[in-house]
DNA sequence: ATTAGTGCAAACGTTTTGCAACTAG
DNA sequence: CTAGTTGCAAAACGTTTGCACTAAT
């Protein structure tokens, strides 16, 4: 957290009260958060802190990597990228809660494969859907 | 493509000439068209059709599983399902074209380390990204 | 004839932008 | 001081909806 403010800083960003706020809520989900549900939090206590500045600060920490947006059928979410370790999502269809699997597929084949094909792989994405314990017991 | 007309038929679905016009422009598209893409596409033999005529096809045929809804940063695009065969996608970050690729790497270990969590998996996405071809040549 | 499908226009929700005022460094 | 940041308002964008009209069965 402090950490982080010292790398913004670092690279020229100045470290705001809003840009603390949604750092600070980004850490308190336990779930993915969108845009809307950050701004809430931020409110609670910065309550003159407007959408667009959660916006701005999303996508200027998703360009940094401090943060990974990702995309839902109505709207993003998004993921503080704590200690950088790499891990994938189940993702409840009902309500919308993600939680974390420590397991990744991704291996030199995939790599080979593509570049077969002349494409170059950067990154992926890899996502289970499905039902939470909680959707699944109210049926 | 005339399978499909049929299955739509049993289901009383009426088979318009804009139905017909969007499932060939699916059809056409060597990459997932966005619904723009189709509109384009479609207009060009019918040229009255409205963008809602587009989407309502759309949501209408992605229920019945015909097509497949792949949701990307700047909106939709649509995959025809064809022959039902299992499939990831290779999709290049500059042209937006998107590849096969026919590895899966899900297998029961999945489910068994969701069901850990209380969590039923029902489904999954699986993405690469990266640089086609293409886009790689031009840097 | 009946019901599903269409085009239009307007609405919607999320995200982006231009701008003048502000503030952390 | 001054570059980066903010709030406001308005716009952009993809998508959805209500409605009266049209067309497939």
């Amino acid at each position: 957290m402090e950490k982080i403010l010292e790398q913004l800083r670092l690279k020229g960003y100045k470290v705001t009260p809003q840009r603390r706020a949604v750092l600070q809520a980004l850490n308190s989900f336990e779930y993915f958060p969108t845009a809307q549900e950050l701004l809430a939090e931020v409110r609670k206590t910065n309550p003159d802190v407007s959408l667009d500045t959660i916006y701005r600060n999303l996508s200027m920490l998703t360009e940094l990597g401090i943060v990974h947006e990702i995309h839902r059928t109505s709207g993003n979410v998004y993921e503080l990228a704590k200690d950088g370790h790499h891990h994938h999502h189940l993702v409840c269809t009902k309500c919308g809660r993600t939680e974390c699997i420590d397991i990744c597929p991704v291996t030199d084949i995939y790599k080979e494969e593509a570049e077969k094909k002349g494409f170059t792989i950067t990154g992926h994405m890899f996502e289970f859907y499905g039902l939470c314990s909680n959707c699944r017991e109210k049926k």
